[in-house]
DNA sequence: AATAAAATCTACTACTCAGTAGCAAAATAC
DNA sequence: GTATTTTGCTACTGAGTAGTAGATTTTATT
């Protein structure tokens, strides 16, 4: 067992500081963007040299995907994890509302509307890929399920729908809403809920 | 006169050029960021030499602000010149409508979702923050109007509005949908309006 | 305690790119 | 046609940073 216990010891203790990695690389992806983001950053956040950080990922891009995909990935757990017997529309719409108050609390959208460059990066990265596709099949039943309801409009193609979605959980209003405005997170929320689903229009809006 | 005029013929001359310099910088901007844009990018596309680029603008940031500054304008002007009769509804959905075209005729969006770097950069501009707030003003009086005429929802605070509306215009959706569905241009401007206004919801849903 | 192995660090390389010095060529003046 | 000014260019500097080589320390082994 000695040896065994040990090197599942160590293992964990690789694994522990890859997530301190990736908690560090979200953090200050968040307030620095991709390209102000220096490894020499995440190495000093987290402690350790660069060429340490270099062992668990083998270079910028890697980490960054890597981030990016545990990001997902904490999408697709909380999908999975909601209760079945919410509606679509119930289920569309709580996962919004945890995105949006993930953003809120000082956390990353985990689709970024990001930059030409971070958009190439994160294309040619199949693992990413794979997980955003995931993701979009279990979102696109919802909606078709959802429109087949009328609680989403049928007359909308459903990629309108889906790209319009995505993009609300990275919406910059949030940010500016968040800063400019006295509104507390919740206040935010529930509006950018009602904006996404309502629309901006009144009763008497031609719409 | 022949001095005068020769001044002049040159400051012409100068200018066309200084306009040249900026419509390439959009141009590269657009499609290849901040970051990814360099100055040699720019002088190679208007056919010049780095250091005759920097006679004009003195920095790159100086470059990109002015590019953006054109832009608001360009915004700016488009909002003078609308049609004094139409309704402050009207008003704001031809404005987007506009922007959005621009968008997908191959142009910037007049305010970019950008990255932490550029935001703080155009922040940073003093000439480019007060378009920003006079464009903005202007803004803040037609919803106002239309929220009391019930065509924007008067039940929203006007912030939540506004900055939902600037949102729309740098709407990433609309990439999204340019690329991987297969709506025309013009189907894909009145879709993003529909949204815009009335939402995703359909006949039955709560809000 | 001595040795081997692993982990981690300091100090470097190679490269990109914003911004510039100083030269060459063209235009203008006399 | 020569002198002067203007315009533009080539070729450089310096700063920042991704990624690495090789020394050093720590940990494990006998």
């Amino acid at each position: 067992m000695s040896i065994l216990s040990k090197l599942s010891f160590k293992d964990q203790a690789f694994k522990l500081r890859e997530n301190a990695i990736l908690d560090a690389t979200t953090d200050i992806l968040k307030d620095k963007g991709y390209d102000l983001m220096t490894m020499d950053d995440v190495a000093n956040a987290v402690g350790i040299s660069k060429p340490s950080l270099y062992k668990h990922f083998k270079s910028k891009e890697e980490l960054i995907g890597e981030a990016m995909i545990r990001l997902i990935d904490g999408a697709i757990d909380f999908l999975d994890q909601l209760d079945r017997n919410l509606s679509p529309i119930e289920q569309i719409s709580a996962m919004l509302e945890w995105a949006l108050r993930v953003r809120l609390e000082g956390g990353m959208p985990f689709l970024p509307s990001t930059s030409a460059h971070v958009r190439d990066m994160l294309t040619r990265n199949l693992k990413y890929v794979a997980r955003i596709l995931k993701l979009n099949h279990q979102l696109e039943k919802l909606v078709s399920k959802a429109q087949k309801a009328g609680d989403l409009n049928p007359d909308l193609p459903s990629d309108v729908i889906l790209f319009s979605y995505y993009s609300r959980t990275c919406d910059p209003a949030v940010e500016f809403l968040q800063r400019y405005s006295k509104l507390d997170n919740e206040a935010i929320i529930q509006h950018m809920l009602k904006v996404c689903f309502a629309g901006l229009g009144g009763p008497n809006h031609a719409y």
